[in-house]
DNA sequence: ATAAACGGGACCATTTTAGTCCAGATTAGA
DNA sequence: TCTAATCTGGACTAAAATGGTCCCGTTTAT
């Protein structure tokens, strides 16, 4: 297969395993170490990967006797971005482009304008990537669209659209 | 600043300045401590770069004394993809794709297709970002276009429509 | 009360990354 | 031919990130 660039961490993989498992079971209510057996990943990584998609806000977690996790909504709804998001956190393109120091090299740094420009597109095949579909269970196309508009305008369908003012206005 | 999701490792970083330095002065054949103070980054760490450069064809070496690098190719030709290709190597999405052990969850592996077509459309956005983009000397966009069409057919310079035109086509 | 579950975070081992250094090969110029 | 500047390859170490485990406190149905 073609050469990749772009590495998801083991624990980005594990939590879209098992957010796959949610979205096979909507309604239900799964506890860690339901989900442990299902997925075949050890119990407290589970428990760890589960903790964090719950601060996240992509799962819903009921505690006690009986607890568990579900999704916090439809999986057409969520998006590779929003789970790579909730995994790997916000990150820095370039050390330059967030640091401030060791940067006095004259025009070199008209570098980190160019790298926001890949990431945003980046960003826009994230957003149209949904956990439906990397389950396998939705067969169609850029399901979310609709969905993600309609729960959240700030990041939504239009996302595109979006990211591109987002990058005009902070050039 | 607009949370990112892809990290650049430090010595690509290093490695798009190097290169934006030795765009910049075309037909010079620049040593490895000269490109050191103009970057202002460590001898070592530019020599070991620039022999990565040089491994992936995108610098080409003069051996002896006054030696030095040198562009390969025009910037306009030298996509963000092939420096990161250079640098980072070929890496597999997730360890699912790339293993083939431990896997044996029911329905759950129909997650690695989705993540290739997420990762397709990075790639096909990484190569339609030219070196002289990321250097700052090309403020046209895309300029890329017709040159690597016409070095590497398979990948060519569409990247940017063919993006466009998947987007619209399934919404 | 109790047992099963989540929540937060400390903790360590392993791997990856960054950066340095050295010895060998190459070549222009004196 | 000799020398000095340069690339080439790889070994090596220190630091940081990552993966994974464990513990203890809180919550809650029965």
């Amino acid at each position: 297969m073609v050469p990749f660039m772009i590495r998801i961490s083991r624990m980005t993989d594990y939590a879209t395993v098992l957010l796959a498992a949610l979205a096979r079971d909507p309604e239900a209510c799964l506890s860690a170490p339901a989900l442990a057996e299902r997925t075949r990943i050890g119990m407290p990584t589970v428990s760890k990967v589960l903790k964090i998609l719950q601060r996240g806000g992509l799962v819903r977690s009921t505690r006690g006797l009986h607890g568990g996790y579900s999704l916090a909504r439809p999986a057409q709804t969520i998006s590779a971005a929003a789970i790579l998001d909730a995994l790997e956190g916000p990150v820095a393109v370039t050390d330059c482009s967030a640091g401030q120091g060791h940067c006095e090299i004259e025009t070199t740094c008209g570098v980190g304008q160019a790298w926001q420009r890949v990431n945003l597109a980046i960003r826009r095949s994230l957003y149209d990537v949904s956990l439906a579909q990397l389950a396998g269970l939705d067969t169609q196309n850029f399901a979310l669209r609709g969905f993600e508009q309609q729960l959240n305008p700030a990041i939504g369908g239009r996302a595109a659209a979006a990211l591109r003012r987002d990058k005009s206005a902070d050039a």
